[in-house]
DNA sequence: ATTATTTTTTAGACAAGACTAAAAATTATT
DNA sequence: AATAATTTTTAGTCTTGTCTAAAAAATAAT
């Protein structure tokens, strides 16, 4: 097992190793975790004895498949308690973090299976990431316009395309927020407008702003 | 705030307080923590300079107002998480300790309001022992034997007054065991004989046996 | 290609929390 | 009341994870 830095480590270098691909630097792991470099190398000398990184001296670290096994845990433990706080407990998508942050260094596979199957097998956070299954796999779900999806569908709303004072205006007036939850109720074939379900309200919107959305799959 | 050594510490002198009302020894707390009392010695120092423990040399440890209130709130969290495992996440009663010990150190007044209110306020843990309020305060009920509750009354089973062999392998076979909850459906007045609810199961037990089976109400 | 700059590592120190061994205080026993 | 036994405290050490300052390696700039 993993004591709670060595834990915030994996976590942290896998992080950055899906943003960037390759060798990850002292240097960018000290900044992700507000330490210092000196820190990090003491720390990944350690992960390295369990085999959790592969680590040569001023070539920085890759994780291991053990070790992104280990982080991806880590993670779908974050994200599972996050759809926890948001589905169950009220908590806003935007005041889940700290706290999740605390959850996932529970130990207890009990618990996470148990509180996956309590929250219906979620196949993403309420940030839109996905979570990663058992075995640490994860289905990357690209970012698509609202109107390419069919009706039925639910998806999150992670940026828009049109950025105009007058376009986000008009969101803001129909309550439609980044992070937002949109579920297609029904589509218009005539005209292709939809009629949509976001935060427990229906709305009916046009086609234009249906390309200008862009959500990620649930 | 409190580390989390700290917290095993104030929840450990307050159990051992609550069970013998004077000075709690040092050699007391290491055995309840398994730790050795030198290190015992070490954290009393801290606990007295953070105000939360009266401390003299060699007469022991009490808390005080504000120890007992940390103290009380620590415990408030464990036995609402042990809640949670049991109606929600499937555990059983004596699965659930390791797991809340864990749990019950996680920082954060709205998880913990969200979690009681999510839970319905339950006023005792799946053991039967009372549920601190955010103040502290416990209201303790004691023993007495199932016959005495009414209808739509539910206890927790504590123990049994008859421990005849007989006796218990009814029981047994009645699938009633120590820490299941017992809701009483209706009595029947002519013979005081009671349909009972217990674990999901319901069944008719006779006034005899209501009269052995000691509860605690919730 | 040499120097300058940045990054990384080493060496030594520190705080928290625990331990062992020995000293001091308290309690028990005769 | 004096000694024995027990409990508690002190003193010094260890581990984990962090830090600062200095040395070493890698990268950038002239």
């Amino acid at each position: 097992m993993f004591t709670l830095s060595e834990e915030n480590y994996l976590k942290a270098i896998y992080h950055l190793e899906t943003a960037s691909k390759k060798g990850i630097s002292t240097n960018a792991i000290a900044k992700k975790l507000d330490t210092k470099a000196s820190s990090v190398t003491d720390m990944i000398k350690k992960l390295s004895e369990k085999k959790v990184v592969d680590y040569k001296k001023y070539q920085g670290v890759t994780l291991t498949d053990l070790g992104k096994k280990a982080a991806a845990n880590i993670i779908r433990k974050h994200r599972l308690w996050e759809v926890f706080l948001v589905k169950k407990l009220n908590f806003s998508w935007d005041e889940v973090h700290d706290v999740a942050e605390q959850l996932e260094h529970i130990k207890s596979q009990k618990l996470i299976d148990e509180l996956d199957a309590f929250l219906g097998f979620p196949k993403s956070d309420p940030h839109g990431d996905p979570i990663p299954d058992k075995d640490g796999n994860i289905t990357i779900r690209k970012k698509v316009k609202l109107s390419t999806l069919a009706q039925h569908e639910e998806s999150i709303l992670l940026s828009v395309k049109d950025s105009s004072d007058d376009f986000l205006r008009y969101l803001d007036k129909k309550e439609i927020a980044i992070g937002n939850t949109i579920k297609i109720l029904a589509i218009e074939p005539f005209d292709k407008s939809m009629q949509v379900l976001v935060n427990k309200k229906e709305l009916s919107i046009t086609n234009e702003v249906a390309e200008n959305l862009l959500v990620k799959e649930i």
